[in-house]
DNA sequence: CGCGCCCTTGACCAGACTCAATATTAGTGG
DNA sequence: CCACTAATATTGAGTCTGGTCAAGGGCGCG
């Protein structure tokens, strides 16, 4: 379950460098006895859209997909959360969309209601929540605007810490090289970003044809010219 | 500037009506003399992606878009805010997208190391966020996987008040028809719904030529049958 | 009335999708 | 360890939706 650890920990947010709001209160709210931990495996469903939402989750360890379908099968995966990020958290009485896990995790399982009468740990949770809103402007600007090309390098990217980033420091070492684990098959990156299973196909055997990734298994693969990829992007 | 009133004012959101979190603290804050209302024309910036996010906006009246740039150019707008809305909430030190009025509008500035202060408050932002990511999500499954059709029949409805959403009523009176104002030019509309401004062009050209709506101005068009409309969506 | 801006329409093109065949991988049991 | 199977991924050929480029129309405003 080692190989999870490093993937979708949200690389290229600011995370929490932010010492003026204390995460002190929250970490003890985490730890009192109403919390308790669940642990899932591979692509279990974790809740479905429609659901009453009477609780709110954190990703401990592991990744989670949320993604709605459209009557007629069709699928879109809205967000993939990394770890220590909340999930379930809506305005209304219902999930608006499914939640599944992507590999073996372990998610921390909050009351609603007790965590809405806390007013302590609403600035945890608005914190994540604006986060979580700034994925999703930079995701609405992938589905919108950008080519199969550089929706498949933006997602690549994104597993290399550091990398492909505002402030990306560029190349660390004489070998601009990264193995990366996507943890999600190729249906379900297709159903991220928006295309096809067999656009997405070709465009990593493009980029393994020009000598910008090798396929090391099917969900493993070794970036090789990490300015390469970000180029693809499309952002730069 | 009436005609602005309606339009955008999240038809489909379960609202304020939510009597469990009070809105009192808020209002108070609100009025207090550190904030201040801004007026804005149709058209003018309110802030750039990268400026320091000092400051978070209420819009009171109005509407706002919320676009990001790709260097080459291309413009997704990835949201549109309609009054009590908060936007220029983020996580980091800067914004992450522009905001521009559609509609001349009134704007609350708030200070934003105030407004995290103010744990009382924090209840307030949540849940403006929250309502803010749900509505992401379905803009994720519009631009991800909807077609251009489903795209503009989606974008139309959004406009009719309690209709096109879960619980839709279905027509009210014997003339299932709506008029309802855009408030956005062709070329916003391309940029929100992820299309060029000639595919727009087209499906409402087609629409109009089947019936379903006509124009009466540019951007006021009577939804002859909204019912239709909403079997274009997609979504049922 | 005329100018400029926005919108519409048409013809053509291209990127991504569909459908279908094949290859590869992971998993299972002998 | 290998053979077999099922699931997943790749590749190819052809189609189609939506994009591009270019021309024309309509509306508002001076």
């Amino acid at each position: 379950m080692a190989y999870t650890e490093r993937v979708w920990g949200n690389a290229g947010s600011p995370a929490r460098a932010n010492g003026a709001e204390s995460e002190d209160g929250w970490q003890e709210f985490a730890r009192s006895p109403r919390v308790k931990t669940q642990r899932y495996g591979a692509h279990d469903a974790i809740f479905y859209e429609g659901d009453p939402a009477e609780r709110v989750y954190e990703l401990i360890e592991g990744a989670v997909m949320l993604f709605k379908l459209l009557p007629d099968g069709r699928r879109q995966v809205v967000e993939v959360i990394g770890p220590d990020s909340l999930f379930g958290v809506v305005a209304g009485r219902h999930f608006d969309c499914n939640a599944e896990t992507l590999t073996p995790s372990v998610v921390r399982v909050l009351d609603r209601r007790e965590l809405e009468a806390s007013p302590e740990f609403q600035a945890h949770v608005s914190r994540c929540l604006r986060r979580q809103i700034e994925r999703l402007h930079d995701h609405a600007l992938l589905l919108g605007r950008k080519s199969a090309f550089e929706r498949v390098a933006s997602f690549l990217i994104r597993f290399v810490p550091g990398r492909g980033i505002n402030g990306c420091a560029g190349p660390q070492n004489e070998k601009d090289e990264e193995v990366i684990e996507l943890a999600m098959t190729r249906q379900e990156i297709a159903d991220y970003l928006g295309l096809t299973i067999e656009t997405v196909s070709r465009v990593i055997s493009d980029l393994k044809r020009r000598g910008l990734i090798t396929i090391e298994k099917q969900d493993r693969i070794r970036i090789t010219d990490v300015c390469g990829i970000c180029h693809q992007t499309g952002t730069r």
